[in-house]
DNA sequence: TACATTTGCAACCATCGAGTTGCATATTAA
DNA sequence: TTAATATGCAACTCGATGGTTGCAAATGTA
């Protein structure tokens, strides 16, 4: 099943996973160093954020290094992006961001 | 329980919820118009999103309006500014990003 | 070939999460 | 006062989730 990545980042684990890998490529090996969770719920955990494509497989023999994928980080930051506005110079532009996000709702 | 903030935006319901009162403080009832579901499973997530203040209730008469907090937001984009490096300006920044990002984990 | 390593998958279990219905409380209106 | 409205809370159901253990397949090594 298709994968939502709002509900890939709400586990706290999988956060931290996403951290490691963006510094670096691991193997799920090298992942389950980091926690003290068995290798096979970390392996639950990779395939979760795989299926929404936050990270990608790259095969090396018998080893698997998973590279990050930013680009799908996208997704968390375009619906962050009004709501930031409204934290964000809030007395000069507060009347325009609202007008933007209800343009954005009736676009329907 | 306290819960965290990345769980209450897992869910699509509360996000579309998010957005609503983000435009206009609203009433649990006015909320409840805009999804097939109960007033009652409204109000459970009126109750998650509360419990981690990203919004705030305002009593009037017997009508509670629920106001947007929009700097609990921060949280999120606070978590997201590190990985947004990556896919921004990859090419001349994509080492101190990594850099920093190490730094902040080694900080422990 | 025989054995160790790396990984994924399946089965099972306990808990959580989101929905429902029913009810109690508080406020407004008739 | 009596009735209607607005809201929250409790109990229940059911599917999802995160963890475990066990096992099979593929690759590397002795």
């Amino acid at each position: 099943m298709k994968k939502d990545i709002f509900q890939a980042i709400a586990d706290p684990t999988r956060r931290a996973l996403l951290g490691l890998i963006a510094l670096q490529a691991m193997t799920p090996n090298a992942m389950a160093e980091h926690f003290d969770t068995s290798r096979q719920a970390v392996s639950k955990h990779i395939r979760v954020l795989q299926e929404c494509e936050l990270i990608r497989p790259e095969q090396s023999g018998r080893e698997i290094y998973y590279h990050f994928n930013a680009e799908r980080m996208k997704e968390v930051a375009d619906w962050l992006a009004p709501f930031q506005q409204l934290w964000e110079d809030r007395f000069s532009r507060l009347d325009t961001v609202l007008i933007n996000l209800k343009k954005k709702k009736n676009v329907k």
